[in-house]
DNA sequence: CCCGCGCTTTAGTGTACTCTAATGTCGGAG
DNA sequence: CTCCGACATTAGAGTACACTAAAGCGCGGG
């Protein structure tokens, strides 16, 4: 059968279409053009390439899912990126905020032999560095974790995970590593009015503003008895 | 203009032009099409692409050769390959019979920075682990260094490089590997009758048999005073 | 001198992926 | 109810790479 292995561009679609599935979006061609920065006749027709590969059906109301032909080598795509963006920081030192990038070009170089390598090298690490679980290590993501952005003020909380969405904006990035808004950081909301569309947190003694668009991406852990019990003792 | 930065297609060729290029080979666009493993046709067109991008220049007998800035993409092409022989076999303990096919994918991975960090964890390697000199350390074939195949019953030298175009071919280099056919390794020419078309050498108290053609393709150093002088002595 | 073999080159195709321009479609705001 | 704005889709093009089939071309041996 149509066994060959993906391209590069097949393997980005598939790995983009997994991490907006796993984090419950919609997919939609639309979207997909946005994510992979093409037209929509460009992902339009990749899209129905990929029908036709039996990798992703289409529904009625032009819902894109994978297969399971298809999760399982976007599963694959997405562990030798996790994997990658681990080994980049942890073992050749890259930075917080460029992994991403560099991952993305990164992955498509590692067979399976090396990722095997790399794996144990790394000790069977559970997570990338921005917190998304690597597919294949059991991990999966704590279903306790809420959107920042459902906070409240005076709530205490620790960062567990980075949509994998913002990893494509390196200056966001950027922003965030300086504002210490990663995977284990403690913080305190000062800061959440709806209206404004922002929120400040407080990371080791330092304020970082985040727009709610963004603070809905980020998912973190609430301490124990927050927000109203404590709060008003 | 056409800065635009070389196809996965084109760096192999570039890096299939340079090698044979540095090992004193005539580049026509027939052997290509054999080493890229295509169609003379496809082969024929993809070198008039690179002659059309000033990658190369062909001259009235056909001879393909790298011009300047063919040859700096080339030279980053085979830096960051071998590179990554260094490190898949260091690093990450690859065999040394396997780690050029898995490099070949591998270095299509490596940006600049990864690039960077990985020659610094290799504390600086001049050569990868077939003996080619890695381009941007300085690093050059010894000029002293002979082909296997000029060397006569008796002699005594070591092993130092094994052609990029042996490389291709990974159970010739699992034979190697289990001959310790390898840089740094001593030997003693057995037996080397040129129409036998076979040369036999020791190496460790191992015979190892080797066509010609193979033989000419591995350099190595005479050890001193060898062959005529010291062994008629 | 001519023939064949290896190499080059042209011609004709096909797939993947990209674009622009234009059209179809559907649902919600007015 | 109608019209606008997203989104989907069609039409028309272009580039890179790959193939097969079929010519050219040049040189060394008979």
């Amino acid at each position: 059968m149509a066994t060959t292995q993906p391209t590069r561009t097949i393997e980005d679609y598939l790995h983009t279409i997994y991490s907006l599935q796993t984090e419950g979006e919609t997919v939609i061609s639309a979207r997909l053009a946005r994510w992979m920065r093409v037209t929509p006749p460009t992902a339009w027709a990749t899209v129905h390439r990929m029908e036709r590969d039996r990798l992703v059906e289409i529904d009625g109301k032009k819902v894109i899912r994978l297969t399971a032909k298809g999760l399982k080598l976007a599963e694959n795509v997405a562990r030798r990126h996790r994997l990658s963006e681990r080994f980049l920081t942890d073992i050749l030192g890259l930075g917080w905020a460029e992994t991403h990038e560099e991952a993305h070009r990164f992955e498509h170089g590692v067979s399976l032999r090396v990722e095997e390598r790399i794996f144990a090298i790394l000790k069977n690490p559970m997570t990338c560095p921005h917190g998304s679980p690597i597919p294949g290590t059991g991990a999966k993501l704590d279903p306790d974790l809420v959107p920042m952005d459902r906070l409240r003020k005076g709530d205490t909380a620790t960062v567990r995970f980075i949509s994998e969405e913002l990893e494509e904006d390196p200056e966001l990035l950027r922003y965030l590593e300086r504002g210490n808004v990663k995977p284990g950081q403690e913080m305190t909301v000062q800061e959440l009015v709806p209206s404004t569309g922002v929120v400040i947190i407080e990371t080791d003694g330092q304020n970082v503003s985040l727009g709610l668009a963004v603070a809905a991406k980020i998912r973190v852990l609430p301490s124990r008895q927050p927000s109203r019990a404590a709060a008003e003792a």
